[in-house]
DNA sequence: TAAGATTGATGTTTCAATCTTT
DNA sequence: AAAGATTGAAACATCAATCTTA
């Protein structure tokens, strides 16, 4: 008995290419405007802002990591970087010594808030606008959820 | 006269978030499948399949790099690797001597060959399935096309 | 001078190995 | 041994500077 394989159809490899282009070309345009306005990466808003969400504006590194969904030593140095920024401090865990806290400071916390409306113009120009009315916006995000493994929410 | 911007609707903010998550994890799924079947990363498809396309197998860096959206330097070094690893090779460009031409080889011919029936699984397994009917494929390529500045084809 | 392309320096990501505590 | 986290080395990306020919 032999396996067959369905293949994709040319719609649903229309469906993958264009959500490699269409996530390239937005992601790039977003960084190019927070560049452009001084700003560091979208990666440490990511990370700012999940902190700043967290109870006590702190988190175990293991946790911004299944939060991110990056590789840990990748969060390890993404913090590495942010405290070097002085934007978040690692602190002791208490209760698990092998942890560590990781926490958002002041600055951190100033740095995030002053992102927000650069990232958010940069959304509605590059998304909102391009899509037009709304129920687009709902129905690509519909589609778009159909993709991910069921994970955390929609706050940019 | 106030210049109001408007702001992204949660709808729009919902579709950005799961653009980038959605690329992220199937983008990590397919090139997972791709390691695991011990072949290279997707770029080199990408790279060999445009110089298989073209006009006798071969193009210029310049035209490598609008077609793959890649910066100028980053088409350099990829040329390089695939050329240290035998799919590829600059020749001189007959007619203007400041460039060059990249030629696809036989043995870059017959890894692109190798390499899409294992992608072509990936899309069917982390797009195609996930999706489910086929209409909401088009749908979601529909929506993606909005937020695509217009380029180039859908082949993968 | 501008176009086509490469290079050096620097920063980031990735992989495997390591270190510490449970 | 396994969990939590970091580190060294290598691969890759990015930015500005460079080189060559048009």
């Amino acid at each position: 008995m032999t396996e067959t394989m369905a293949e994709p159809s040319l719609a649903a490899i229309s469906a993958w290419t264009r959500l490699i282009r269409a996530q390239q070309q937005t992601m790039n345009a977003v960084e190019g405007e927070l560049k452009q306005a001084g700003l560091p990466p979208l990666s440490w808003y990511d990370a700012l802002l999940e902190l700043s969400r967290a109870e006590g504006g702190r988190l175990r590194p293991s946790d911004l990591q299944e939060r991110l969904l990056l590789a840990q030593s990748n969060v390890s140095r993404l913090i590495d970087r942010l405290e070097t920024a002085g934007f978040a401090e690692r602190c002791p865990c208490p209760g698990d010594a092998r942890g560590q806290l990781v926490a958002i400071t002041g600055d951190g916390e100033r740095l995030r808030r002053q992102m927000w409306p650069v990232y958010r113009a940069a959304i509605q120009r590059h998304v909102a606008d391009r899509l037009g009315a709304e129920e687009r916006a709902t129905a690509l995000a519909e589609l778009l959820g159909m993709l991910i493994e069921a994970k955390g929410g929609d706050r940019p």
